[in-house]
DNA sequence: TTTTTTTTAGGACAATCATCCTAAACGACG
DNA sequence: CGTCGTTTAGGATGATTGTCCTAAAAAAAA
């Protein structure tokens, strides 16, 4: 049981705060307030905003590497591995249906804003559309897979929207298994050629 | 040529600037420089920030009103006004490209700052679901009907964010083609029972 | 122990925010 | 012309923002 550094610690809240308010929208004193650290002892570790936005995008980052690599490992096909990307949509269901997705949000966000981290974001997103992009390589569908690739990671992202704008549960779960047979489609006609 | 009321360029500047920048980044200060007024005159028109927001979701939401009206004219077949909505994706392509969708960029944010305005935001989105559904049910869709509006909806909302995010052309030309034929099949299907 | 480095606390700072106020300018109408 | 309601300008306010500073506490090294 690793005691987490104080770092560690306020990288997590804004994580979370970043997602639950937005990056705009949180302050500063509303995360040092989560940490329960002084605003003081939060300048040693981060001297700009943007250097918290950084370490949380790079955490985000790390966070997914390691769901992907995962799923790698434990999915046995291609097809496995990609339903599992999409069933995030599933096991995350109450948190997006609140908030939307962390990364897409984030995504937009920053586009907004014209920050600076925004490409940081974005990678993200393309680390996504490679991994996806990579299994459906793998199931056999050359180079049509960066753009089915795209088309996963882009109804993931509109169900995600309109799963926070109007919580319909049933609408995420009929989305979810649209896509689910969309891949099924696309990779077993792939496969039987 | 009817020169635009003070209180009404105020709405136009800072539906453009909400929509660049989002709300919560958008000052009073900003809006009035746009308008060329002062905070003083702003402050006659609009006692709030709250109050401007509701003024943009209305103006927002009769724009929309509007447009989908005129389709329901020009339109011939409920085919043609789906496509027309679909279509929005590559009218306002360099925008939408630039700071997603207005709809649902705004909706995202209020739901995140859980703005009592939300309700209203999420509004035009059901603006457009239940017009797409109603073309789909006069295409003869049936209870499937909504189902589909909310499927279009999801699809141009994912479309909309990912555009933001990589600025890709060629994929939003893409996707537009592959929800064009997907209700193309989907009325098809229900015209032939 | 003493010394040195790392970590923490909390106040001070200028800038910006939404909001509010007063007074001047304007326009319609007598 | 003068009067009155509408519209405008611009300063004042208090709260909050990100940032910075200094000094105390804690930990590590000597």
């Amino acid at each position: 049981m690793t005691q987490l550094g104080t770092r560690d610690r306020i990288v997590a809240a804004a994580d979370d705060l970043f997602y639950r308010q937005g990056f705009e929208a949180t302050s500063f004193a509303d995360i040092a307030a989560a940490v329960k650290i002084s605003r003081g002892n939060f300048y040693y570790h981060f001297k700009t905003k943007d250097e918290i936005l950084d370490a949380v995008i790079e955490k985000r980052f790390a966070d997914r590497e390691t769901m992907l690599a995962g799923w790698e490992v434990e999915g046995k096909t291609p097809q496995d591995r990609i339903e599992s990307f999409i069933n995030i949509l599933i096991k995350n269901q109450s948190k997006i249906m609140l908030y939307g997705c962390p990364v897409g949000t984030l995504s937009s966000e920053l586009v907004k804003l014209d920050h600076s981290a925004k490409e940081g974001a974005n990678s993200i997103l393309t680390l996504f559309r490679t991994w996806l992009a990579r299994q459906f390589s793998a199931a056999g569908c050359m180079e049509l897979s960066d753009q089915y690739a795209m088309h996963v990671l882009a109804r993931s992202q509109g169900v995600a929207t309109l799963a926070s704008a109007f919580k319909d549960e049933g609408f995420v779960n009929a989305e979810v298994q649209l896509v689910t047979r969309w891949v099924q489609e696309k990779i077993s006609s792939h496969a039987s050629e």
